[in-house]
DNA sequence: ACGTTCGTCCTTTTT
DNA sequence: GGACGAACGT
């Protein structure tokens, strides 16, 4: 249904003019009732596949064809910009026109465009520059350093997560000091007040600023905010569920006027409690807007029986819920497969392969596959396994276009074009590539830029600052300046790829990655992708009110999310978080990782609240699939460089065999040991039958090390996560290959390992005295780890030295001292 | 000034 | 298994 493309020209020959009968005969009940809703707020509690999409498009059409509303009076939010260009296609269809000036778009770029008309009210300038995550973070940490908060007493992460917390909750500096009572919080407070004057010297906005920003300025000025108010008559917002204060605050402030919000939602796939989305915005939504109408869309068009009945047996567990069923309409099809696998490389290995087999087989193309999993570090051990098999697959989310290194550089130049107060862009761009200016000098640009009070590129072109500097300093600045200043005239005119190719030429870009090596042509590469992309933009252009190209591709750029970039023609696997697959469907989907510990995650398990989201995750995961669904969970893992041991996610407790067929991998099958502790089949078909409660014996005792992996591993689920005394006690570690070759460690009959790695290594233990070339003397403590990543804890008889974590391959250590 | 090596600490999910 | 910082070498 979400798959584009032929409907538009099918429909170009002879422009549809609406035909409202036609438009609502083929809707049930429960969606003609919320197309046909004309005034007044109204809340569509839709389920996972009901056709919310279909809902929201033909309400719109239907407003504007119908009712007389002008496009420019209606506000649709949406959570990722290719939803809401999919929405404003579906509904140029319907039309058979474009819906012009219809504001249309994610909470965030909706924030920029209202926040480009009045930055001054909120202290920025029009062409403000938006900070991504690792903007905020660079100028945080510079904040701290200025109050002399070491990042080592309070993480900058936190500090940042805090700020953001409170940004979310629309809780201000002030306010912020007001109720901080502990140090961290009295920490924070300060360091928010200070960022938020950073950031206004800057002219640059965070990502929740977005939110913010506008929100004050709507509540600070009563004119704008009654201009808003008049204008949008209609208000509609997708995934209601995911809204946080802020969001919501933005809502009922712009649909203030008029009353007539429509919002759509669904509490099941509620997935972003952590960043401040407050599920109660959707279970409160009645209370909120007095005299609201109700309907609930329970019928399920996307995903066969199977599936469904495996969703609502999962989500069932949850307590936290508005309660609702869906209602399958597709035929039966295949049941849903649970496997279990070894290990992350085996569970890989079985999803490439059955890839491999059910596109061979003629059902599907790869583009119908989707590989979920609730971690991004998971996609390793896919793209291995994929890569090794040729099969082309397209990642989403993992590491953004926009972070590469290479990219980053050249978006500092820009980013410092378009607003020269950006000193985090300064200081970026001033080194990409190395000039000679090192850190004295740049400590000493921003002494001066905090005395005076200006930015850093203006700073730099100042005569007396530069006579301060070595000559050969004082040439690459004047360099650099020079270059930045043409560009700034440069970009008056100039398009986006334009400007881009002069920087290029300009720093010899191309030949300093290609001085790098083999993975310097990689990124020459998607250097060229980027100039081909800002042609693009330039193109397609948005019409934002009176914004330079440049600004609108660095907005563009920072705004994207990964699912924007998905391609859905290319012939490729899809592989994602479960959070990146809000929204989206395949006709054949795959779960993996359903181990305790990962999902949920270990530090979600404690809190029944955090479990409940993880598990409507679960929910939202399974909903992805059309027709056919694998659950995946492997034995051990490699986690955080360590290998983990695993119970079967708890979430598999609701999949009785009636749900789901049970197979083991292949690799499981030839060694005789399915998925969990070995010939423990028996004893994990348990009482009910279900799976996932077995309880994993085999991490203690000494009849443990030799039929599993030697490693001493905890399972997830202990207090630490990490090995204790009786892990360590049994476990020997590998010796790494370097070092040195006798052994008076007890012999022991060695386990074969997949794993070629120190097979003959002989191996340290606990208690053993060793001695280090820099530290000396110690005793062995602890060890973890295994193979290339085995460390090894010592006690060094120095007091000075005192305890360290030493790499085994890398530490040079000596055997057999007393 | 810059590169390399080693050690420490962290890592959920995203606009 | 990565990112970052400190220490050391060039």
């Amino acid at each position: 249904m979400t798959t584009t493309g032929w409907t538009g020209s099918l429909f170009e020959a002879q422009p549809p003019k609406i035909d409202p009968e036609k438009a609502l005969r083929g809707l049930n009940p429960g969606q003609r009732a919320a197309v046909a809703h004309d005034d007044g707020p109204i809340l569509v509690l839709a389920g996972a596949g009901s056709g919310k999409t279909r809902v929201l498009t033909t309400r719109i059409a239907r407003l504007i064809a119908e009712r007389g509303v002008a496009a420019h009076e209606i506000l649709a939010v949406t959570f990722t910009n290719k939803a809401a260009g999919e929405m404003r296609n579906r509904i140029g269809t319907l039309l058979g026109h474009e819906p012009k000036g219809m504001w249309c778009g994610t909470f965030h770029a909706l924030g920029a465009r209202l926040l480009r008309g009045v930055a001054p009210l909120v202290g920025r300038e029009q062409n403000f520059t938006i900070y991504d995550e690792d903007d905020t973070l660079a100028t945080l940490k510079r904040v701290m350093e200025r109050r002399n908060v070491s990042p080592k007493q309070f993480s900058p992460q936190a500090i940042l997560a805090s700020i953001s917390d409170a940004k979310n909750q629309l809780v201000s500096p002030g306010e912020f000091a007001r109720v901080a009572r502990d140090p961290f919080a009295v920490t924070v407070a300060g360091i928010y007040a200070d960022l938020e004057t950073a950031l206004e010297r800057a002219n640059a906005v965070t990502f929740d600023d977005l939110l913010v920003l506008p929100v004050r300025a709507l509540e600070r000025d009563t004119a704008l905010r009654e201009h808003y108010q008049r204008r949008f008559r209609y208000v509609l917002v997708d995934e209601y569920q995911d809204t946080n204060a802020a969001q919501y605050r933005f809502v009922s402030l712009m649909g203030g006027g008029y009353r007539n919000v429509m919002v759509v939602g669904d509490d099941d796939q509620s997935i972003y409690g952590w960043r401040g989305a407050d599920i109660r915005n959707i279970l409160d939504f009645e209370r909120d807007f007095p005299g609201a109408s109700v309907v609930r869309l329970e019928e399920n068009y996307r995903s066969t029986p199977n599936v469904l009945a495996l969703a609502n047996a999962v989500i069932a567990e949850n307590t936290e819920r508005r309660g609702k069923t869906l209602r399958a309409t597709r035929p039966a099809g295949e049941p849903v497969t649970l496997i279990e696998t070894l290990d992350e490389r085996d569970e890989a290995d079985v999803i490439a392969d059955i890839v491999i087999d059910r596109t061979a087989r003629g059902n599907w193309a790869r583009k119908d596959c989707a590989v979920l999993y609730r971690t991004n570090a998971q996609s390793r051990a896919l793209e291995d396994s994929f890569r090794r098999r040729s099969i082309p697959y397209r990642l989403i989310g993992a590491v953004r276009f926009y972070d590469r290194r290479e990219i980053r550089d050249l978006m500092a130049y820009l980013k410092l074009v378009a607003n020269p107060a950006d000193d985090e862009a300064f200081r970026r761009a001033v080194n990409a590539p190395k000039r000679g200016l090192g850190d004295a000098t740049i400590a000493l640009l921003t002494e001066h830029a905090a005395a005076q009070g200006t930015s850093l590129l203006s700073i730099a072109s100042r005569a007396e600052v530069l006579a301060g500097l070595r000559p050969a300093a004082r040439t690459a600045l004047e360099d650099f300046v020079t270059l930045v200043q043409q560009m700034r005239a440069q970009a008056v005119d100039a398009s986006v790829d334009e400007l881009l190719r002069t920087l290029v030429q300009r720093i010899r870009y191309a030949e300093h990655l290609r001085a790098e090596g083999p993975e310097g042509v990689e990124r020459i590469e998607n250097v060229r992708e980027m100039i081909a992309g800002a042609a693009e933009v330039v193109a397609d252009d948005g019409g934002e009110v009176g914004l330079t190209p440049l600004d609108h591709f660095l907005q563009k750029a920072t705004l994207v999310a990964g699912v924007d970039r998905l391609d859905p023609d290319a012939d490729a696997v899809t592989m994602m978080t479960m959070h990146n697959a809000k929204g989206l469907e395949f006709p054949l989907v795959f779960v993996s990782g359903l181990e305790d510990g990962l999902f949920p995650l270990a530090r979600a398990a404690e809190d029944p609240k955090q479990l409940e989201e993880e598990r409507r995750l679960f929910y939202v995961g399974i909903t992805r699939a059309e027709q056919k669904l694998y659950l995946t969970c492997a034995e051990q893992r490699r986690r955080n460089g360590e290998m983990m041991f695993s119970m079967p996610s708890r979430f598999l407790r609701a999949v009785t065999p009636s749900l789901a067929e049970r197979q083991k991998s292949p690799r499981a099958r030839a060694e005789g040991r399915g998925g969990y502790g070995g010939s423990a089949g028996a004893a994990r078909a348990s009482s009910d039958g279900s799976w996932g409660r077995s309880s994993y014996d085999r991490a203690g005792g000494a009849g443990a090390a030799g039929s599993g992996p030697r490693r001493p591993a905890g399972p997830y689920g202990s207090a630490s996560g990490r090995p204790d005394s009786r892990g360590s006690a049994s476990g020997e570690v590998p010796f790494g290959k370097a070092a040195v070759s006798w052994n008076k460690g007890p012999a022991r009959p060695r386990p074969s390992e997949p794993e070629d790695e120190s097979q003959d290594a002989p191996m340290l233990v606990v208690g053993e005295r060793v001695r280090h070339g820099k530290f000396g003397t110690g005793t062995i403590a602890e060890l973890t780890g295994s193979g290339r990543d085995a460390k090894v804890r010592i006690d060094f008889d120095d007091e000075e030295v005192g305890r360290k974590t030493l790499v085994i391959a890398q530490a040079k250590l000596e055997r057999g001292w007393e």
